[in-house]
DNA sequence: TGTACATCAGTGAACGCGCGTTCACTGATGTAC
DNA sequence: TGTACATCAGTGAACGCGCGTTCACTGATGTAC
């Protein structure tokens, strides 16, 4: 491929450069300058895609979104397995995508970072919600501000693996690899019977 | 009170000027020079008192432990009602907790921020974690490393209102005061009565 | 098919900012005798 | 009770840093005629 002065597709390859910073140093470490650097271009330049570094940071976390629905939407592709063992498995999912990405997976609540109004993150979010809530309650809330006392497996349910995941990732079983990879596979679907589904 | 030289008790105002920060400008938008001059101080005199600021930050988020432990132990003081009534009433608090300070609760989990192997900082969060595991086992574990079946019961209760905690601040209910006060009395007792106690 | 020209997507230098920390210093305190 | 002096707890100027963004610019592209 030859150098050019046009890039081409500068806008995935800055948020490909931005997702594996974000691997790399987190998200109190993530910068515009190196996300530019990395991708091999002036700092100025993404700004020609992103308004700005929450655009940016948007546009990850949209993606994120969407990787995190995709992956809840195929745990519960199979009709094998009642209802229950179907939600399990489906909160696994949802653990697994926090280990495997935490970097990413943090982003995505950072809702100071970000701008929570973008259309984009909205659907993604929706649609990673919706694959919860249509699972449990066979069909999507139509809001989540209406308080709907049906709403209480839904969130007793996504409260439940959020918050195992958050406690894996700030530290709460070690830093080790292998302390997570045991709570993950060992503890989690314990604490997963422990729901009334 | 004459002003002097000399602050007297410099410490103590540091870390009151660094939690009225935190609750303005969140995690964030905190920065050790602003608290200096919020405590009426040069940027370096802190440094007396605190390595740096990380040790800053982990002195508040040991003191943010405490006060969550002192909160946990009040709500299951009294011995009326089941154990699971006190469970439940363990769980709003936590979330109540989170609610109404949290800048200081995401302090608490921001690992990178922290020096995790403060003493002080871990003598607090063990307390808080003993408030619970005692409560609901009885007794404290020996340690979260080794993996106790037993365990499933204390990490479903403590993931369950960690998550909702987490899902509130970062906006799932919306981010208007009403919605949230909604949210925990409302929703949150329907959502403790999923687990299985 | 050729060409004028508007538009798009980059450059790279520069700006101004606030930060955490260091440094040489000094005022206040407290203790040994 | 006084006093010398070590130690403690501050000052405030300065350092160097990396950041996000702005600016005037230019090379490349694509479209109208």
């Amino acid at each position: 491929m030859v150098k050019s002065y046009h890039h081409g597709n500068l806008r995935a390859a800055v948020v490909e450069a931005a997702e594996q910073l974000l691997g790399e140093r987190g998200v109190d470490g993530f910068s515009l300058r190196e996300v530019a650097r990395r991708a091999g271009v002036s700092p100025a330049a993404p700004s020609h895609h992103f308004t700005d570094v929450r655009g940016l940071l948007t546009a990850v976390a949209a993606r994120a979104f969407d990787d995190l629905a995709a992956r809840l939407e195929r745990a519960t592709g199979g009709e094998d397995g009642d209802k229950a063992d179907r939600v399990r498995r489906q909160g696994e999912a949802y653990v697994r995508f926090a280990m495997a990405h935490p970097a990413r997976f943090d982003l995505m609540w950072r809702v100071a970072l970000l701008n929570t109004e973008d259309a984009e993150y909205r659907r993604a979010g929706a649609r990673a919600y919706a694959a919860l809530d249509e699972l449990i309650r066979g069909e999507n809330a139509p809001s989540l501000e209406k308080h709907d006392p049906r709403l209480a497996k839904t969130m007793a349910c996504w409260s439940v693996v959020h918050g195992f995941a958050r406690l894996a990732l700030d530290g709460t079983f070690g830093t080790s690899k292998a302390a997570l990879t045991r709570a993950v596979s060992g503890l989690l679907p314990a604490v997963l019977r422990q729901i009334e589904l």
